[in-house]
RNA sequence: GGUGCGUUAGUUCAGUCUGGUUAGAAUACAUGCCUGUCACGCAUGGGGUCACGGGUUCGAGCCCCGUACGCACCGCCA
């Protein structure tokens, strides 16, 4: 036995005990005549404590216990035998810092040299170098405590949807690649010659055969794979807490998984959410906040202003505007000329993209104070705070643009940007909610036709299918996110589970007969032989750790994540293959660069 | 595919705008002193291809161009 007692559970209740720990020597601090060694495992540091005295008795191997103790150095993995002691000097920041092993053995059970970063909570590393030596970055308390977060909501989520009857069925890795959505990871297959697997983008399409299975509630925590450029909350493999259910309507999985998310709360933040979820419709979302996953932890809504302007024509920029929109930010009338300007840069960054910003003080008198004074009266600027509701001390701020999509994002921008700068975006505050009726499709300008916004097996709303032939871009679709602070956090749909409303779906989204045949012709065929209403909904599950434990970025949540150009660094994957494995592939590598 | 920022000691950074003798700090590391430290303290020491390539200049860590790599973002991500 290597230990008798973890590094993080002796207390004063021990004092006493004769106890052997082992772990890594987080520091030694070297007083001269004693020396502390704080040892660390998974479950904390506890100090020891190693006096210049003979001790004939205790070290019959390794020479002299006092100076082997002063021959540690940092990560040494030790074994360590002593008698836990009270301390005559507490530390009060250590679970632990009661008490002390006052040592009588010491075992090195191996060396290690000097780390390239200093492994303490606050590290003295990069996030590169902390990425290539991650197998030392987990070492410290954050990260590890990302990993243990994560595994308790994994076991929450069992939990949760066991009770609720739930099965979790695996699906291959190894499936076939479809051309709509993402691009795939794409795996040769040596025993069928030229031709290749892809992995999966989700279990789609699987878990909808699971259901014309009649498994009735199925879920997965299950690795996905997307081939796409990354993001700090985008890594080309992520996992989602993938679910379907049969036999229900889209409020049904709502409150199924608006439980789920209260479940999560409750257990792992011990926060009570009360009441249903708001939910919004996409046209709300997109006209009062810019974006399909809006920030509600505070409110800031848009407001259209076209009309308001339209009376006194005379500024160039607003009259050849289809679009004004505003927002009002609280208090913030006290703006310097200088902060105005770095909004004004803020959004005419290329990202952003806008032209310019007008803003309007509403100063303590109620008389308003704007940037376009020298074009509009008084009526037009107190109308204007007026549709802004806005107070004396308020900030309106202002933009517009012959897009009102485009404008309405770059608001967005601002929008996020002034919460930000007015302390409302509160990492330890929530604002969940439902983002609902989402459009069927979407135009895209690369392809030149309508794509699914959601995915080609959405089901349209009942009340638009008769617009499918029609209009069908108007269409709108069973389709719901989940949306938490900003973040999408989960989304899913009812499904189709009519061949010939799926077969028509096809055909609006351009596939020939013989296309769709061969990409879904097993889902077709699936759906003749009874396939029961049914829809699910998929959670991003680093999103949600990484939005519980407060992170930036979903790296800090993966034990071992990919870099911002989809490299592994630690194993400095991908790498070339050599020539034996590509001819067994089959495959000709073409003029690789240098 | 694009935009921005960055790359200097083991590490994190300053130095670059305004080119000029021997490139600094902190931390880590090593050595010595110290019996109550816990961000220990004090002293001493070693440690640099200033990412790479080219250009401008009497002279480049510093200015210009290119490349590579890292991060953030736009496009993309059904």
């Amino acid at each position: 036995m290597y230990r008798t007692h973890t590094c993080g559970e002796l207390r004063l209740a021990n004092v006493g005990q004769t106890v052997t720990l082992a772990g890594w020597v987080q520091r030694t601090r070297k007083m001269g005549g004693m020396t502390f060694v704080d040892v660390r495992d998974r479950y904390g540091i506890t100090q020891i404590v190693f006096e210049d005295k003979p001790t004939s008795s205790s070290s019959e191997k390794g020479g002299n216990l006092f100076e082997q103790a002063n021959r540690l150095g940092r990560e040494y993995v030790v074994q360590v035998t002593g008698c836990v002691s009270e301390r005559s000097n507490k530390n009060q920041n250590l679970p632990t810092g009661d008490i002390e092993i006052i040592a009588t053995q010491l075992n090195v059970l191996n060396e290690s040299v000097t780390p390239p970063f200093t492994i303490e909570d606050q590290s003295d590393g990069g996030d590169d170098l902390r990425m290539k030596y991650r197998y030392l970055d987990l070492r410290r308390t954050p990260v590890r405590r990302n990993l243990e977060l994560r595994h308790k909501m994994t076991m929450e989520v069992r939990r949760y949807l066991d009770s609720l009857g739930f099965l979790e069925i695996e699906t291959p890795m190894l499936i076939g690649s479809t051309p709509e959505g993402a691009r795939d990871f794409v795996v040769p297959s040596r025993m069928n010659p030229g031709q290749f697997y892809a992995l999966p983008q989700s279990p789609q399409t699987l878990k909808q055969l699971l259901m014309v299975s009649g498994m009735d509630r199925y879920f997965q925590i299950v690795k996905c794979f997307r081939d796409e450029d990354l993001r700090a909350d985008r890594q080309p493999e992520f996992t989602q807490i993938d679910c379907e259910m049969s036999f229900v309507t889209q409020e049904d999985i709502l409150q199924t998984f608006e439980g789920m998310a209260k479940h999560l709360f409750r257990q792992l933040r011990g926060i009570e959410l009360e009441g249903a979820f708001p939910r919004m419709t996409w046209a709300d979302a997109m006209k009062y906040y810019g974006s399909d996953k809006p920030d509600t932890r505070f409110d800031m809504r848009f407001v259209e202003l076209k009309d308001v302007f339209q009376k006194a024509p005379g500024f160039s920029v607003f009259d050849e505007a289809t679009y004004i929109g505003g927002i009002c930010a609280k208090g913030q009338a006290v703006y310097t000329r200088k902060q105005l300007d770095q909004l004004t840069d803020f959004v005419k960054r290329p990202q952003i993209g806008a032209k310019g910003l007008v803003y309007a003080r509403v100063q303590e008198d109620g008389t308003v104070k704007s940037s376009v004074d020298k074009f509009y009266g008084p009526e037009v600027l107190g109308e204007l705070k007026e549709r802004m509701q806005a107070e004396p001390g308020d900030l309106i701020l202002i933009l517009s643009g012959d897009d009102a999509m485009r404008t309405r994002k770059q608001l967005c921008e601002l929008r996020l940007e002034m919460g930000a700068r007015m302390g409302l975006r509160d990492k330890n505050k929530f604002a969940l909610l439902w983002v609902i009726d989402f459009p069927m499709f979407e135009w895209s300008e690369e392809e030149g036709r309508l794509m699914a916004t959601h995915h080609p097996f959405t089901h349209p709303k009942d009340e638009d299918i008769p617009l499918l032939d029609t209009d069908p871009a108007a269409v709108r679709a069973d389709a719901y996110d989940m949306v938490c602070n900003g973040v999408e956090v989960g989304g899913g749909s009812i499904r189709i589970h009519d061949p010939e409303l799926q077969d028509k779906m096809f055909r609006i989204l351009g596939f020939t007969e013989e296309r769709a045949q061969e990409q879904f012709g097993f889902l077709m065929n699936a759906f003749k032989y009874g396939a029961p209403p049914h829809g699910g909904l998929a959670y991003g599950l680093d999103r949600w750790v990484s939005l519980f434990a407060g992170l930036d970025s979903i790296r800090d949540c993966i034990a071992f994540p990919k870099n911002n150009s989809g490299r592994d660094v630690m194993l400095d994957a991908p790498a070339r293959l050599e020539q034996k494995q590509l001819d067994e592939l089959y495959l000709d590598i073409k003029k690789l660069p240098e």
